[in-house]
RNA sequence: GGGCCUCUAGCUCAAUGGUAGAGCAGUUGACUCUUAAUCAAUUGGUUCAGGGUUCGAAUCCCUGGGGGCCCA
């Protein structure tokens, strides 16, 4: 390992203070109270005259002066100043605090509070202990790390110094156990299935491929839950979810990261529209709890989670903006000579459902700010949910739209597993054709629901996009604690 | 995958083709109420990598790499 200058600094100071018989990295840490704890009760340890210890980072500058000094010391909690006097912690540590520890040094730290002459609750230190020294030096002071980059590639150092990002991630974390706690509430048992499936499905994307050596097999890494959580409820259980990672083998944008949270949950004898009350209490439940109140501000953008979300069709939507109506238009070269007609600007999709989608991202979605449900999608695009009793064309299916930002999928199951072998065949002729998203043929899910499955509503989240709602981050890498990054050199 | 922008000291940033600099941090010294401490002095560079143009390149050109923004 090659050290810069100031890494050889701190490298020189950690060997003189193991030379004075210092550990500078001891086993065990001893703490009286946090430095929250010192706050909240600071009046009355400071009357009783209590002898405290706490711990925590060095951080900012350390000043130094002839015969006193002062320092911040930060641990999760809070942060609190250290006053060091030569009187009080001696003329060897007084020198060593001075000499050898430097900012961002972990260090234990005990005396009395009081506060100093500009009114700042300190601790006034009689002895000081070592530990952990850092050899990385702090960045600026004053400008911080703002460095994208650093910051993605060193998060741990980003969290150091970016209370902001700290509470970015608590804010995620409260996200997902909120979310957990509404469905357990509700009678949801969590579940855990397969991350290594022999046939990835569920979704349409492409997955990563791994093998395994011993049973000489491809697996894929999953692209979604939904199969197997539908065959737990061909199984009986009526209500299950997980919470766990899935794996597309996709670009990087801002909303996208190879590998993402999702939320998926089923629940026996519900449609779509249960779900949709499923999803309005949800986010309802997440906005009261995180913000007080069911507005949100997302860039800029006030969102409301009370009222009921509207709902807004596709083909009528469609319709509305570019005067195409997709029920009269329902093969591809028809609906292009019609894109055409109309001089809408988007690019050409290799089938009428892509086609179809690509119309409805361009000319509606990105104006669907207050939460909506966006409905009645084509079946060519959704092989496994159930068709509307009215129109053969369209599915029970919605998804949840925040600031244009899609933020789930839901659908009423399809459960006739002889429709379903037929979508599955459909896919498989899309695949052939090019399609390299199209879903892949899965007999055994079949065999499952050929036992009968119950009519059932089907819910799955992007976590990480509620959670970029949440703490009002524009990219998803901001809320995923490592996000890929190409490997440098 | 495409377009535009960007990469200089540990960090934040300058430097119009002509001696690579500042602030902070660090180091040395002074200082017992500082908090962007102050005062004085001072160290620190593969200018992302490689190639080219030029008397001379951080700067212009080419190739490659990392990152950002926009588009797909």
């Amino acid at each position: 390992m090659e050290l810069n200058e100031l890494q050889q600094q701190r490298l020189a100071k950690l060997e003189r203070l193991r030379a004075a018989g210092i550990d500078p990295y001891p086993p065990r840490a001893e703490r009286t109270h946090t430095i929250a704890e010192l706050h909240a009760r600071f009046d009355e340890l400071t009357a009783a005259g209590a002898r405290v210890t706490t711990a925590g980072r060095i951080m900012g500058a350390r000043r130094v002066m002839g015969k006193l000094a002062f320092a911040h010391i930060a641990d999760e909690s809070g942060q609190i100043q250290l006053w060091l006097s030569r009187g009080d912690l001696g003329d060897e540590w007084f020198e060593r605090f001075r000499d050898d520890l430097d900012t961002f040094d972990i260090v234990q730290a005990s005396g009395t509070l009081r506060r100093t002459k500009t009114g700042e609750a300190s601790l006034f230190v009689e002895q000081l202990v070592l530990l952990a020294k850092a050899l990385n030096p702090p960045p600026e002071k004053y400008h911080g790390l703002t460095d994208t980059e650093v910051r993605l590639r060193e998060r741990y150092l980003d969290l150091i110094v970016n209370e902001a990002t700290r509470h970015v991630f608590r804010t995620r974390s409260r996200v997902i156990s909120i979310t957990r706690r509404v469905l357990e509430e509700r009678g949801f048992m969590e579940v855990e299935t397969p991350v290594l499936q022999p046939i990835y499905g569920g979704a349409s994307a492409r997955p990563f491929i791994t093998h395994h050596n011993q049973l000489d097999q491809d697996l894929y890494l999953r692209i979604a839950v939904e199969l197997y959580l539908k065959r737990l409820i061909a199984g009986g259980f009526e209500r299950v979810y997980e919470i766990g990672k899935n794996f597309r083998n996709e670009g990087v944008d801002r909303t996208h990261n190879p590998e993402f949270t999702m939320m998926e949950c089923y629940q026996a004898y519900a449609d779509y529209n249960d779900i949709m009350e499923l999803v309005e209490t949800l986010f309802r439940t997440l906005a009261h709890e995180l913000t007080g109140s069911t507005t949100i501000t997302f860039q800029g953008q006030a969102i409301d989670f009370g009222p009921t979300w509207a709902r807004v069709s596709i083909p009528e939507a469609i319709a509305e903006r570019t005067g195409i109506d997709i029920l009269d238009v329902t093969e591809l070269a028809p609906l292009q000579a019609a894109i055409r007609r109309e001089n809408l600007k988007v690019d050409p999709q290799p089938s009428w459902g892509k086609q179809v989608d690509e119309l409805f991202s361009v000319y509606v979605q990105p104006l669907l700010i207050q939460p909506t449900f966006v409905i009645d999608h084509p079946v060519a695009l959704s092989p496994l949910a159930k068709k509307r009793p009215d129109r053969s064309l369209l599915v029970e299916r919605f998804e949840p739209v925040i600031a244009g930002l899609e933020v789930g999928n839901a659908f009423t199951e399809l459960n006739d597993p002889l429709d379903q072998e037929q979508r599955f065949l459909e896919q498989g002729r899309a695949y052939a054709a090019g399609d390299d998203e199209a879903q892949q043929m899965d007999t055994d899910y079949i065999n499952a629901l050929m036992y009968g499955m119950p009519p059932t509503g089907g819910l799955g989240i992007g976590m990480d996009r509620v959670a970029m709602l949440f703490s009002d981050q524009p990219t998803i890498r901001e809320v995923i604690l490592f996000p890929h990054l190409r490997q440098r050199e």
